[in-house]
DNA sequence: CAGTATCCTAGGAGATACTG
DNA sequence: CAGTATCTCCTAGGATACTG
């Protein structure tokens, strides 16, 4: 619940690629989505996982989620500043379809790649 | 299983929007599969309810769901010629996971909606 | 720390025309 | 009918630098 995001959390090379055809919203929306499954993370907590995204592409991101009523942002008013983004009831509703679409991938990627050798191939 | 594509068949105002976060590869691959559902079809009849995608883009998606093995291309030696598109096993399975976050969609697009209005209020 | 502000580029996608 | 072949456009996404 409370453990830091691993930097390789989405480093897995057979995810990388274009092997996985389902996406969720834009690029980085899904791995957001499951950051934030644990908890509430802050700004640069987020970026470690996500391949040190730049900070404008993270916040239109974020900005989106928000708009859709996924996440909300919460501004502590310290100094430093801490700010730290949290899933709603129905971005975390959002994590059902994601798991199915993960079970798929991670049952089929196999016959995906088959598939592709075999086109390669003629 | 033999009846025509409907050409309003993706002609729902709420879905043409951004409202659905989950998408299936490219922009016309989720269609496509959709289509192609109760049986093998026609590259023109496909165009049909895919808003008379250009055939320049209807051969790239399917050329790319082939090359991933989520259909098969048949073209029949015949004057005027006849090609015939198919879900292969892999292609099929694939309505699984896309029945599920279409399921989602249906029942939070509501939601979706009265959490942008909350976000354009302010 | 948590962002803005600028600038730039690749490629997904459409319009249009032509062909075996 | 079932596609190619060109051309063009838009914008998601990235690089870089700066700020309250």
């Amino acid at each position: 619940m409370r453990e830091p995001l691993r930097a390789d959390m989405f480093a897995d090379p057979d995810c990388s690629g274009r092997l996985q055809p389902i996406r969720f919203g834009d690029k980085w929306s899904g791995m957001v989505l499951r950051c934030l499954e644990d908890g509430p993370r802050r700004f640069s907590e987020l970026r470690v996982p996500l391949h040190w995204i730049t900070p404008k592409v993270l916040t239109e991101t974020l900005r989106a989620m928000e708009r859709n009523g996924f996440l909300t942002r919460t501004a502590h008013a310290e100094n430093p500043p801490r700010v730290e983004y949290e899933l709603t009831v129905l971005g975390r509703s959002a994590l059902g379809p994601m798991n199915v679409a993960c079970d798929w991938a991670r049952e089929h990627l196999p016959a995906l790649a088959e598939a592709r050798e075999a086109y390669e191939r003629g």
